[in-house]
DNA sequence: GACCAGCCGTTTTTT
DNA sequence: ACGGCTGGTC
């Protein structure tokens, strides 16, 4: 059993063998916190004798939940790490929930909209209320929509609160948005949490169970929670208060979604008696990697309590600073570093990795690997379960398993086309609210005779038959085993000529790859009682992330956003696309908090590299058709000069060796390509010493903004201020413009003023 | 209801 | 630059 604590500082000891009551452990990136979760939760089962059923632990992605299960079952045996509940916060909550949702009719079978899902009801929603979708875009009301329910705030209180026209739009909508996922037996994301803290709050028993059930709780990411995991965390603890939290503030990446710092800020707070315990060493990364990521986040104005890292790492080489002269010769250099990398024995392509700050940037390395035969692997991105075809399966094996499923209805109703046109669907869905009843209830209605169906002969006879083709499947769905269902749903639909006829040849024959995949996906749940499997599969389907479906031991490079990247380690790391506009964000630039953000998320980046890291942007770039010269990240200018080399390597001028076959262009480069190769090294912009951190300029300490001038922003347009007020040195502008209000930094946003 | 041409928005990040 | 959508026609 002391096993468990070899090899572990007296730091990562105390996390582990903290017995009982609340513990706080800061800890920063590489400081080995997964292993000491791991082995705190073995040390929990093996020396402190706690049953493995007792013990609770939430991770932030399915597969950092799938991880701990293995590293645990090589701990303790693979019995006893299979009998430990731990999950995310999204996938723990569907299980409380199919268990004890007491209060909602036909509960257990709740579907999961995913964010398509809710937009396609967003748009039935703002149709039926006749507002204009251009106008009112879905995206932005439920995003409005989602962060009123991380909050906790009711379509009820959202009205009280409401401000201003817009708002009031958005309550219409979130209200009867509500209505309408109810009566689909269906619940977003958000409500998965939400649904899940209003079932402890008012059955206080079924709190009670989970409470007695279990007596540890472990919690990964922290700095991450939004406000309803916060809750949702305090009551699971409140009794026995083992709560375990692991986190780091510079590390927090997600407040887009609702995740809030203060969480993790306020946990000595909310605990007074917790165990504080800091992590801060490092064991990832060499240490020149760890001082150039600390140089960039120790510019953070907003941090509470800095972590001094330190490793006892070779220094390793310096950090790598190239510049290209616009995204393809980015992606081009990459592509021929890796090359450079694998083929001089250091590395393997498994070892390397590309971060980008959009998904959009992964083009261009796509083809600039393809072009060179270098196998990868893109994540995110158009995900599998979003594939159009692949949802269109999915939405009939959905309707199967819930008839009252309104959004799958619509999805599958005329698909394949089998005459049910736009027109008819509208009637369906009008006559169906003229009733009160779901769209499924108002479809079986046509049986009735003596129901005056707004319909013609001929449309009645063609929904009758696709009314007979779901009752069907409806009854065969609790008859077969999920895979036999899939096989029979796909002979009954003519799935395979629908994609021939919408699509062409090469296209119709993947996408008809994917609806197979389906299958198999399908075959991992053969194991399962026959009335599990779809609920299971479908659950997968919703709340599996893409990154979750990285395979680390592909011989390929990962390429894959900064923020899914967020828990991963690599050799070698490629950060591309350091430029003001991408990292940080255009839509970052206005607003302190978010800025910080952003540089938080660079640091995440930098700090997944254990030996080599490379620095990238390009001199011009396209985006939305156009290109444009660009301007390197501001936040590189905080990295003292000395930190970093600017790399010079040639690309490849002789034959490029192969690697595999992966894409269709795997072969050779061709004389062209070099001729376009571009290598600039970028002298720093402005010397610094080499040991400090540049002071910030002087802020100022009065407004220059007054309410009522006009004012214009190079995106928003002209304005007018409404108020101005200092926030730590920062002038925050609030200004009206055309679509909103939003608040703005004036040192940050180029405001300029206008004459009435 | 199917088909085609031109138009428009896309790109923040995700459970 | 590209794919998906709209609105026109058959």
């Amino acid at each position: 059993m002391s096993d468990l604590l070899q090899g572990l500082n007296p730091a990562q000891r105390r996390a582990v063998e903290a017995i009982s009551g609340p513990v706080l452990v800061l800890a920063g990136p590489g400081s080995g916190k997964t292993r000491v979760l791991t082995h705190r939760i073995a040390h929990l089962i093996q020396t402190a004798g706690v049953d493995p059923l007792n013990l609770l632990a939430v991770t932030f992605t399915n597969r950092a939940a799938r991880e701990m299960r293995e590293r645990l079952s090589t701990l303790v045996g693979k019995g006893v790490a299979m009998a430990l509940t731990v999950g995310t916060f999204h996938s723990l909550c569907a299980r409380f929930l199919r268990r004890d949702i007491v209060y909602l009719e036909r509960a257990r079978d709740f579907v999961i909209y995913d964010s398509d899902d809710q937009e396609r009801l967003i748009r039935r929603i703002l149709h039926d209320l006749n507002l204009d979708v251009k106008q009112y875009q879905p995206r932005s009301i439920l995003s409005r929509i989602s962060s009123a329910k991380n909050e906790l705030v009711s379509p009820t209180e959202f009205i009280r609160l409401n401000r201003g026209y817009r708002d009031e739009v958005v309550a219409r909508c979130y209200q009867r948005y509500q209505v309408l996922l109810r009566e689909a037996n269906a619940l977003d994301f958000d409500d998965l949490l939400v649904e899940t803290v209003r079932l402890f709050e008012q059955h206080p028993t079924v709190l009670a169970h989970y409470q007695r059930r279990y007596h540890y709780m472990l919690v990964d990411e922290y700095q991450d929670t939004n406000r309803v995991q916060y809750v949702l965390v305090k009551q699971l603890a409140a009794q026995r208060r083992n709560l375990f939290v692991v986190g780091d503030e510079d590390q927090s990446v997600y407040g887009f979604r609702g995740a809030d710092v203060r969480n993790i800020r306020s946990f000595e707070q909310d605990y007074p008696e917790a165990q504080v315990i800091l992590l801060e060493q490092n064991y990832r990364s060499t240490q020149a990697i760890l001082d150039t990521a600390q140089a960039v986040i120790s510019a953070d104005a907003g941090r509470k309590h800095g972590k001094k890292l330190w490793t006892e790492n070779s220094a390793g080489l310096h950090v790598a600073l190239y510049k290209g002269y616009d995204q393809e010769a980015e992606a081009a250099f990459v592509a021929d570093e890796i090359v450079h990398l694998v083929t001089s024995g250091t590395f393997t392509m498994r070892d390397c990795a590309v971060l980008y700050r959009t998904n959009a940037q992964s083009r261009a390395l796509e083809e600039a690997f393809s072009r060179r035969g270098l196998r990868y692997q893109i994540i995110g991105g158009i995900r599998f379960w979003e594939r159009k075809e692949v949802k269109d399966v999915v939405a009939y094996l959905r309707f199967a398993a819930n008839p009252f499923d309104s959004v799958s209805l619509t999805r599958i109703l005329n698909w394949p086309t089998r005459g049910i046109g736009e027109r008819t669907e509208t009637e369906l869905a009008r006559w169906a609210v003229q009733l009160g009843v779901p769209l499924f209830q108002a479809l079986k209605e046509l049986d009735n005779e003596q129901a005056a169906a707004p319909f013609s002969a001929r449309t009645i006879t063609v929904l009758r038959s696709f009314l007979r083709l779901t009752e069907e499947l409806a009854a065969a769905c609790r008859q077969l085993p999920l895979v036999q269902f899939i096989a029979h749903l796909l002979e009954r639909v003519p799935v395979r000529e629908s994609l021939v006829r919408e699509y062409k040849t090469n296209e119709a024959d993947e996408r008809w790859r994917n609806v197979e995949e389906l299958s198999n996906v399908a075959n991992r749940y053969s194991e399962l009682p026959l009335e599990e499997q779809l609920p299971t599969f479908l659950e997968e389907v919703a709340l599996v992330a893409d990154v979750d479906r990285l395979d680390q031991t592909a011989d390929a490079v990962t390429c894959i956003t900064l923020h899914q990247a967020k828990g991963l380690e690599y050799p070698a790391v490629f950060l591309v696309g350091l430029e003001d506009g991408l990292v940080p964000h255009s839509r970052s630039l206005d607003q302190r908090d978010q800025l910080e953000e952003e540089r938080r998320l660079l640091y995440v980046g930098m700090t997944r590299a254990k030996q080599r890291l490379y620095l990238c942007h390009a001199g011009r770039r396209m985006s939305f058709g156009h290109t444009a010269t660009t301007t390197r990240s501001r936040f590189l200018e905080d990295i003292p000069p000395a930190l970093i080399k600017p790399s010079v390597r040639q690309r490849a001028v002789v034959a490029v060796p192969q690697f595999g076959s992966a894409g269709r262009n795997s072969g050779t480069t061709t004389n062209r390509e070099v001729a376009r190769a571009s290598v600039v090294a970028v002298p720093p912009t402005k010397p610094i010493a080499a040991d400090t951190v540049p002071a910030r300029p002087q802020k100022p300490r009065v407004v220059t903004f007054f309410a009522g001038q006009r004012v214009a922003h190079t995106r928003f347009g002209e304005g007018v201020v409404v108020s101005s007020r200092l926030i730590d040195g920062d002038e925050e502008v609030t200004v009206s413009f055309t679509d909103r209000e939003r608040r703005l930094l004036a040192e940050l946003a180029n405001l300029v003023h206008v004459e009435a």
